[in-house]
DNA sequence: CATGAATGAGGCTTCATTCAT
DNA sequence: CATGAATGAAGCCTCATTCAT
């Protein structure tokens, strides 16, 4: 008996993000799929029931991964866990780009379960709270806190997209700055 | 090819809005947009060539739309020509909801010509020139244009979604206060 | 404007009942259907919403077909309508072998939905006519119509079946042998 | 190819007959087969060739099964042992309804073979000496036998079903009925 | 022998596009 | 111009069969 081959499934989801990636979610198909994750189009099935299994699938390990980027040691003061939270988004945008592109292909697509929509959300409170405790350090705005919430995730994800001649040095560059137009934009 | 009944031509980009507003870009049928806009399929290809060219021009007329909404009278002061426009901006997101939505599905798309999204950028120059105003006034940091376009694009399309609840003078608040966050977040 | 030809839906009808007598139900394809009717496999879906519903079609008109043979004319002796049925119902059978084959097909099969099964039984009430206006005049065993009904059913369906060198004579002789036979059978 | 186990082919056989009856011949899966069967789905392909192989084992396993019912004793009156043979295979039919719907699938399926079809028809010549010691004694009509074995196999499958809530006296009552109707349509 | 993951051909169905009316 | 029937390629998915373990 050959065991299922949970690299299989990794494998496969690298090759849908791929393939969103290069014809867009519209143009995604199952063989396309398959033939970038090197395995038979019944293969796929295997592992998920179907298409829309699939991008929910993806979409949910995508949040989660986001989610594990958010920085709030208690012990940090606000503004330096709100920077490298912002720093630590960035570089993960920029250098995924292909989710990002999924993530933002997906979120207004029938083919995302409302169920799955709903999951994904809890993940990011770890970033919720960072900012809540700024609000009582009065060291932010009094917003509410879904409000500057999607401010953040807007502007990130907006400016993550280097421009492709850009080195390390002056893409970390940038990122300070946006985390601190960000501050700005925020702060009390 | 824009033959005699041009109001045909709007039934069927607005059929073709909806659509994608409920069924998504992937789920997008001619026969549907057909349907909507309450004609015969053959007719859609009357006046557009294939699906690439409604999904085009319906892009295209978008853009415009949205050039259209900038203020930069010469007389007005930076500040107040930035609000007015931000606020105009965020209106029009907020009431073209199915607009926003299929730009974005649109954008990742290869069903979007290159040659279209070129096009497209063009338009937005107003507001490029009101930010260049505003940093040789000295007003705003300095940031590179296209760095602070992405950064008020992004954060007006996050933020505009109103809660469904929300009254007219509710609103009208909010987009106030998203201006002036934007202001904080760009100036020197 | 083409038309929706109702010729091509009767053709693509007798196709299905051709493939399934060739390859049985269980190996009956769309295309092939499509094939023997010769029109493209997305035409059939012009006529028939599905597999599930072209079966059904069939079964349904077939059913009505069957219903039409029955023979009671009020003035008629019993025994003689009995008779001249039982022969229409044989001589239907013997040279439509192909619906005879695709009805029991069909019965046993998850194919054929409820409703349909249904539908078709109402047809064949003058034969139920036929059979209590019998057992009034004393002529037939007091026996329960439905009881009966399935006895001539089966008996029919199962001894039409000509040895294929038969001549006309010897089948319209043995065709009134199974008639009297089954007389025999229900008199009292 | 019938190993050690033989437990285990009859098992399958059994999955394989309560399949059919419960999704027809046309929607039969092996791998449904092997699951009711409750072995992995490669395990069908040990104790059976291939699906046609295992569709003709069922086939043959249950025309020998029908031919065991014929009651034939020499000393018996034709009459009666007549009667008794209806009422077992009337018993039969009701008890293995499964197994009817199956024959019947099949029958008309290309998946048997014709080297199946004839064996199987070998099988029921018992009943043939039954019927044809009646018409020597000249209890019956002077029909041919395979006309009179037609007329009692359509018969008797045909009315075996019984309605669910019938008793068990009921049904006797009703195969006695029966048996002598078949009697009736028979004798000279 | 037994397992069930893997394969890929083939079936059902949809849909962009054409064309006869 | 307008219509919608017709086409057939292509996509999703199933399933008979094989094979590594």
């Amino acid at each position: 008996m050959k065991p299922r081959d949970e690299g299989k499934a990794r494998d496969i989801l690298a090759a849908t993000l791929k393939e969103v990636a290069s014809v867009g979610l519209a143009g995604l198909s199952m063989e396309a799929v398959a033939r970038r994750a090197e395995v038979a189009t019944g293969t796929v099935y295997i592992y998920f029931k179907n298409k829309e299994s699939l991008i929910n699938a993806l979409y949910g390990a995508t949040k989660s991964e986001l989610a594990g980027l958010v920085v709030d040691v208690e012990g940090l003061p606000v503004r330096v866990a709100f920077s490298r939270t912002c720093i630590a988004l960035l570089e993960y945008v920029a250098e995924n780009g292909d989710k990002i592109v999924f993530m933002s292909q997906v979120a207004n697509s029938p083919l995302l379960s409302e169920k799955t929509k709903k999951e994904g959300a809890v993940g990011l409170d770890s970033l919720s709270a960072l900012l809540e405790r700024g609000k009582r350090e009065l060291l932010l705005k009094d917003l509410e806190t879904p409000f500057m919430f999607a401010f953040l995730q807007a502007a990130l994800r907006g400016l993550a997209q280097a421009a492709p001649s850009e080195s390390r040095a002056e893409r970390a560059r940038r990122f300070e700055l946006i985390a601190s137009l960000c501050w700005d934009a925020l702060k009390a």
